[in-house]
RNA sequence: CGCGGGGUGGAGCAGCCCGGUAGCUCGUCAGGCUCAUAACCUGAAGGUCCUAGGUUCAAAUCCUAGCCCCGCAA
């Protein structure tokens, strides 16, 4: 059997990964990779080249961009590149039937949970928001609706209370390369027997918009403390101080549920080496790492020193 | 030319508009007090005020250029 050609098409770092893993496994040629087009980005919002874009161009692979998959030249550009296979990771756009129906073997995707739980844009984000204790990575046959596919191969991670968005990621990314090259060959040999998601246990993940980082102190601590884990690095967890100078955005960094409380939501209980204690709906939550905007990541003792945040003082509620 | 904040002893900040003695909180060191303390009191050390020019009798402060950090935005 001669080697397959694997088409690739992710956008985000998780995807790198993957792509990573797959090129290293060399199970098959990739005659190009897809990702999504150059955004702005950084501070000077100039055109950033995804992740997915500055590994390929490392590797030295061709790259195809295209705006809008569903224009039938963006199709004809992929049928282009005969593909046996393709594997979608993060890809950031739906992939039109067209381009589903165009491999032989078909489109497989890796996917950051144990579907059929958290379908969507951010299913790492939610697993820790919603105070799962486990998540996993699945590799699955795409169709056209949203991650809804026939299972491939499941594997699941535990979810530590030292985890955040960022650890998480990590984590799923390599398992999900490693996941994705054990499961290719199998599925190409025909030995794995793709099972259709259950009906039961479906929930969704929608993509993370920034208002979701602004805290809600009558919400429980615990929630809270998920919130701030959950949106490492982005968007973040964050409150308001008022000053003499206005309403100043805190973005809290690290945080820790504090058992009982001693105030309304949103007040500061506590202010001093130990850290910035913070009334919740039900219990408080200690503040160890915070950062102001304009200013930089630090701990709430170093932070104390020259901000001026006394207990008592009382925080925007939400 | 996307918007904005910032670079001042080891840490975090004030001072800058309105040029003229280097200030605050914390840390460090020494001493004191206390049964005791991330407690309190006293004292001390420690700074090219990001860099390079310019204006001025005099620049942390005003002007010009550059380097670096960060928030918004994605």
């Amino acid at each position: 059997m001669p080697e397959p050609r694997i088409v690739f098409m992710g956008t985000s770092e998780l995807a790198r990964t993957s792509l990573g893993a797959l090129v290293q496994s060399g199970l098959g040629t990739i005659p190009a990779i897809v990702t999504q087009p150059d955004r702005p980005g950084g501070r000077a919002l100039k055109p950033t080249p995804s992740p997915v874009k500055q590994l390929a161009r490392e590797l030295h692979l061709p790259v195809l961009q295209p705006e809008r998959l569903r224009h039938a030249d963006a199709v004809a550009q992929i049928a282009a590149l005969e593909p046996d296979l393709i594997i979608v990771a993060a890809y950031g756009q739906i992939l039109p039937q067209a381009v589903l129906d165009l491999p032989r073997h078909g489109c497989l995707n890796v996917h950051a949970s144990l579907l059929p739980k958290y379908r969507g844009a951010a299913p790492i984000q939610y697993a820790i928001l919603n105070d799962e204790s486990q998540t996993g990575v699945t590799i699955m046959q795409m169709e056209a609706g949203m991650d809804t596919g026939p299972i491939l191969t499941q594997r699941e991670t535990e979810i530590l209370p030292g985890d955040d968005g960022m650890t998480l990621h990590d984590r799923l990314a390599r398992i999900g390369g490693q996941l994705l090259v054990e499961t290719i060959p199998g599925y190409l040999a025909g030995d794995i027997q793709p099972r259709a998601q259950p009906m039961e246990g479906v929930s969704h993940a929608p993509k993370i918009r920034k208002e979701d980082g602004q805290i809600d102190w009558r919400k429980p601590a615990r929630s809270i403390w998920n919130q701030v884990r959950a949106f490492i690095p982005w968007p973040g967890a964050y409150t308001r101080q008022s000053t003499s100078e206005g309403p100043r955005l805190l973005k809290l960094w690290k945080v820790a549920v504090e058992p009982g409380c001693g105030g309304d939501p949103s007040v500061v209980l506590e202010a001093g080496a130990a850290g910035l204690v913070i009334a919740c709906g039900s219990d408080s939550l200690r503040v160890l790492e915070l950062q102001r905007e304009g200013g930089r990541r630090l701990e709430a003792a170093a932070f104390l020193a020259g901000h001026p945040l006394r207990a008592g003082e009382r925080l925007a509620i939400s």
